[in-house]
RNA sequence: GGUCCGUUCGUCUAGGGGUUAGGACGCAUCCCUUUCACGGAUGAAACACGGGUUCGAUUCCCGUACGGACUACCA
């Protein structure tokens, strides 16, 4: 196989894509990187009906997110274009016609009311599976029944139609799936699909065939609920002619509800207590938000691991992967075979091992930001000194100012559990030492420095530094609990460290 | 219902005719430590079931169960 590896991701703008289309997307990506070849976007929007303003937008940004931008697209065509089903509208017909004309395929012009009477007639004799084939197209209006000359009639009028495939009565069709291995199907459970609609749209079926052989496709990487109508589109490649160029199928795992209990869907939002998408959805007609993974704080980087993981694996032990690591390991075998739950705890540990790598540098931009929102001005070097002492503790950037803000905002209460237990005698004495130390102090401050000063304060009184630590912490951040203390102290500077000392002594009292 | 796909710790998975069935997340315990985390160590935890094939099956085959997808002029 010499030839270029072509691969696609085809979605639908019907809203806002899950992250189910989204690691489909990736797969492709990766697929296509790691070949050598290139990765297509087509937007497939047959269906005028669903069609959802600003979805399109929306694949485009997540996709940008998550730098798996596309080599040919809508927004950046190749020589295959247009890039957008809608936009190939008036070529498709002629391939419906060439398939009447080989007769593998049919003009019907059935109403819904009569396909709707087939199927209630087809189960009221109990026939298992009422679906307009071999069989029962005998018996409806279609251009196998009807007279040549009604037929004419009927399109020259204007009457509605639709082209129907021609699904042969007995034959096996044979499919082998990269992921799945071999899949046969028995032509006779194939129904006689819609190629063409009524409104001269193509139905995905017509569409997919046609567009992924015009423009080069080699493999045809897609989720498994497409397994089921890939033997009829084997079925088309051959009515073609095309089966020597027919793309190798891989059908993908379905990512699954964290309780198993179905695939992820669109509609399950935030309801499972995470994202769904990739980057916030705004839907315009309720207003209504839902939230995507780049807003709750995951790193484009991480949250790309992660999805890589779920259904696909090296084969070792290692987990983490730059993008560029991810398509040296890539392949199609080592893909699993059975649906994948969405752990969102998985996610989360992802981000945490990339918020630690980050430089500080890096980070600071998005404390300096935080702390704005706060109406806290912070310079880079004290934003970076932050983001050293928190990001080891931190999921999130976010969490690096929010759970630390006591860095920066002298404490105005205390924790009260802490100051009941903490709060005594021994503890006042330190502090007072500490505090008339530090104020009389000028020199260069910084962790070290500050722990000496605190150790002396506490020996002079002969007090075990491990006994007042806690109070210590709680008189400066007002919490039990925090990064490391006299990095903290080293931070806030001397004066600080004072003020609050003092504020602290004046405003808790021991109790019991 | 029919067709198709699947089934290893709670979850993601490695493995594959003979293994103490490996790793990761999560969980628990311990160590480190001025706290909380990080880190380190340890632990609990799995081959859905029944038949074959075989000296031997978690692994191969067949059933059953369970789960899932599909079953539109939606993709």
């Amino acid at each position: 196989m010499n030839k270029e590896v072509r691969v696609r991701f085809a979605p639908s703008p019907t809203g806002p894509l899950h992250i189910g289309g989204v690691r489909t997307a990736l797969y492709n990506y990766l697929f296509a990187k790691k070949n050598g070849g290139k990765f297509l976007l087509r937007i497939e929007d047959t269906d005028q009906t669903r069609f959802v303003p600003g979805a399109e937008e929306y694949i485009k940004e997540s996709l940008d997110w998550l730098g798996i931008t596309p080599d040919e697209s809508p927004w950046n065509p190749g020589s295959v274009g247009p890039y957008r089903q809608s936009e190939r509208k008036a070529d498709y017909m002629q391939y419906a016609l060439d398939l009447i004309e080989k007769g593998h395929a049919y003009y019907a012009f059935d109403t819904a009311e009569e396909l709707e009477a087939m199927r209630e007639r087809l189960t009221a004799a109990r026939v298992v599976t009422p679906q307009y084939n071999s069989i029962t197209r005998t018996q409806m209006k279609n251009s196998l029944t009807l007279p040549e000359e009604e037929v004419k009639a009927r399109l020259e009028s204007g009457e509605p139609y639709v082209i129907r495939v021609k699904v042969p009565r007995k034959e096996e069709v044979r499919l082998n799936d990269l992921i799945r291995g071999w899949v046969m199907v028995h032509s006779s459970t194939l129904d006689d699909k819609v190629l063409m609609k009524s409104d001269g749209m193509p139905t995905y079926h017509l569409a997919n065939i046609v567009d992924d052989h015009l423009m080069g496709i080699t493999h045809v990487i897609r989720g498994e609920e497409w397994l089921p109508s890939a033997p009829l589109h084997v079925l088309l490649y051959r009515f073609f002619g095309w089966e020597d160029t027919m793309p190798e199928f891989a059908h993908l795992p379905l990512l699954l509800k964290p309780d198993g209990n179905g695939k992820l869907s669109k509609r399950d939002g935030d309801k499972l207590g995470f994202p769904v998408f990739p980057i916030n959805w705004k839907n315009k007609e309720t207003g209504e938000t839902a939230a995507g993974f780049r807003e709750q704080g995951y790193l484009p980087d991480a949250f790309l691991n992660f999805l890589a993981f779920l259904g696909w694996n090296p084969g070792d032990d290692r987990e983490i992967f730059s993008k560029e690591e991810l398509v040296e390991a890539f392949s199609i075998d080592r893909i699993g075979k059975s649906g994948t739950r969405f752990d969102i705890a998985k996610a989360k540990w992802f981000n945490e091992q990339y918020l630690r790598t980050e430089s500080n540098a890096a980070l600071a931009a998005f404390i300096i930001e935080d702390a704005k929102a706060d109406g806290i001005a912070l310079d880079q070097a004290k934003a970076e000194a932050i983001a050293s002492l928190t990001k080891e503790r931190c999921t999130f950037p976010a969490d690096m100012w929010n759970d630390n803000k006591f860095i920066a905002i002298a404490p105005a209460s205390f924790d009260e559990q802490v100051a009941s237990k903490k709060w005594n005698e021994e503890a006042v004495k330190v502090l007072l030492n500490y505090a008339t130390s530090l104020e009389g102090y000028s020199g260069n401050f910084d962790a070290s420095t500050a722990k000496t000063m605190l150790e002396s304060s506490a020996e002079a009184e002969g007090i075990k530094l491990g006994k007042v630590m806690q109070a210590v912490r709680l008189a400066v951040t007002g919490a039990g609990a925090g990064p490391d203390l006299m990095e903290i102290f080293a931070i806030l500077g001397v004066t600080e460290v004072a003020k609050r000392i003092r504020y602290a002594l004046a405003t808790l009292t021991v109790v019991g």
